[in-house]
DNA sequence: CATGAATGAGTCTTCATTCAT
DNA sequence: TATGAATGAAGACTCATTCAT
């Protein structure tokens, strides 16, 4: 066995480490509020050890938004090849809803710095995956309410993370949670198809996502 | 006639113009990042002037947040003494629509700052008050996917004064905009209660809304 | 009387003394190894106190330096408006060993960190008063050997008043050798009219000049 | 044959590399200014690389300051050994200048790092030569005037490699410069000796100095 | 012959805040 | 009603240097 570092510092993660408490005090206190010092204390480095392997503070937030994309992207990509349909609209939320859920603390994140974080280079990254999955489930040229519906759809699920778990302080789970806020998103897309009449396929309730990524087994009645 | 201001600067007015500048730096580039220099020389003071008329930075911000939370307090009190109808319910959206409207930046910057106002003493203010109105719209004890409903509602409509407004660069009209949303939010609260079987009224459209606080005129069908 | 100061700090001065001190520590050990906080702490104020005062520690320098250049650019203004003889020249010099030596401090700066000094925007700003002198000196299209000749004379008064006086440790009067070498880069240009055949007064020895600027009395008509 | 680098990068002469880079940046950018990164990286290696060719960055200046002084040092002994001429000093002149131009990198960067080389063990060694030098030219106890303008030449000659360059914009030819600025330094000495009335040898041109090392063949009249 | 990882001291700079006037 | 002058604390970042591998 190699030397597992009893030596005092778990050896080669610190790169990891300092993602995830970057992450972890981005989200608790916000971006500007949290310095590198806080950071580098709690990992039980120097600032200076920080800089090593992250150029700016900037940087280590590049790297924690890059880490989560990449379900994202497959999302995008996965969509992009399937047919406009009602039934895609409703694969992609279910899709998402998971994809959120593991990265549930950047997206929080994000909406939660949004004003910081539009004077970051990231913006426009993050800015421009949004805008598309937003199109995927809304045709380009659809009528403005459903459009409108669509990103309220999105918005809803993002809010779902964490605002409106907020409001339901109660004793509920977080995967009762994350199921219903995804029907009622589901709901919201379906109800624009129903409305502008389009290729709807039946559309009564949130039955048919059996197909399965939108959670394990059928979703209660 | 009044004194005009010949001498370059309104006087008298500043702590006005300090509550209007700091508002707008805030809404656009966040509160860390706004610091009271800018504050000051945007307005062609010296940062000492702002502390003659405000105790700290936060105060400044918690004197621009109740600048803006009649309307809203007003609109508690008037949801308080309805009976709990949908509606009410309806009307409460129609009128926080506007409400929203009117404070939008406030809203936008509330939104958009989040984690870091978790840390400053508004944030209980603000949480309850969005907490109480979101009571008003779905009954304590009701279903969690209609409290959920409740909730995702009114986030739509924060959403809708600048995040959504982003995803609709095109040429639609801002009122245009506030009612397509004001729509959607409707629907999902109307939803909640035919699914739940509440005392229902008719729900077809937003016509009986004709109370008018909702928009000016019948919107189109 | 008004209060003179005796609660501990000189008021008022405090902008002049940063220039002071900071031009003093620049000299000495040049301006990259000069710290913000030794001329801080020398003067008894914090590093904040600094930036009340400069926007940046180059914005110290480009005080100091627009601080002496006043008598230079008198001295080129003069110069632009002489004929083009040989007595103008001698006049030049003379004048200008009193502003170096006036200046010797900055000069002596500007010349021990031509390298750092080459990055800032000062640099410009100072190179090109000297070539003006110069050009000032050797008429523009002169022969090549007497344009380095009135080049070589102003960097050797440059030199005199900190290289040069250094290979003199001995007992020389700071007078004595601002003289020893005025007459020195004298000659120089003196002997470059001589050699192109410039309408050259006497120019035999450094004599007449005996009563102008460079000493004591009245620069000659 | 030798080993071509097939490898991307010289192997084994980093130690030279490291030298080269250094002093290419020490002199464009200061020494302070100049980071071992920067040199590290330029040549492709890390910073912990250097330290295993040189002990301190300082070291590594002394490393470069030493590769050049071979031919100062033997010109020294040569001077020593030679009759005190005017004809002996202008030797002495045109040697200097041939070294100067060789190591004008590192007679440019000591120059014009002055201020910041005080603090360096390394310049007590190189003002020392320079002294010599001095006094190789001027006997000890010549008269003040003559003194200052052995040291003036050295400075002419110094100033020539770099600073009198950037006044001669146009298309002047190193050689051309050189032996232009070679030509004000000896006739400032021979006018020292003259007026001195020291055992000049003839002193019309620098025609002499045939034995070459002024430069190939007679100086243009 | 070199690197990966890290450090401690220090850099310039900005901030919210204070207070005598 | 304001300002001029200043402060203490902290910020992000860089540097020369070290050392186990």
């Amino acid at each position: 066995m190699t030397d597992t570092g009893s030596t005092r510092v778990r050896r080669g993660d610190t790169r990891q480490r300092i993602r995830d408490v970057a992450l972890r005090l981005f989200a608790a206190h916000g971006y500007e509020k949290t310095s590198l010092r806080e950071i580098a204390e709690e990992i039980g480095v120097t600032k200076a050890a920080l800089y090593y392997h992250f150029k700016t503070k900037e940087d280590i937030l590049v790297a924690i938004h890059d880490d989560f994309t990449g379900p994202i992207d497959e999302l995008i990509a996965w969509g992009r090849e399937q047919p406009r349909t009602v039934e895609t609209a409703r694969e992609i939320l279910r899709r998402y809803s998971l994809a959120l859920e593991d990265a549930s603390d950047l997206f929080r994140f994000m909406q939660e710095n949004a004003a910081v974080i539009r004077d970051l280079s990231l913006h426009e990254r993050f800015k421009e995956r949004s805008r598309v999955i937003a199109r995927l489930i809304s045709p380009p040229g659809a009528p403005l309410e459903e459009r409108v519906r669509a990103v309220a759809a999105l918005y809803t699920m993002h809010a779902g993370v964490f605002a409106i778990a907020q409001h339901l302080d109660e004793e509920v789970g977080s995967e009762e949670r994350r199921l219903a806020v995804l029907r009622v998103a589901e709901e919201m897309v379906v109800r624009a198809a129903e409305k502008c009449g389009r290729e709807a396929a039946r559309t009564d309730g949130p039955d048919t996502g059996g197909s399965g990524s939108g959670g394990r087994g059928p979703a209660p009645g």
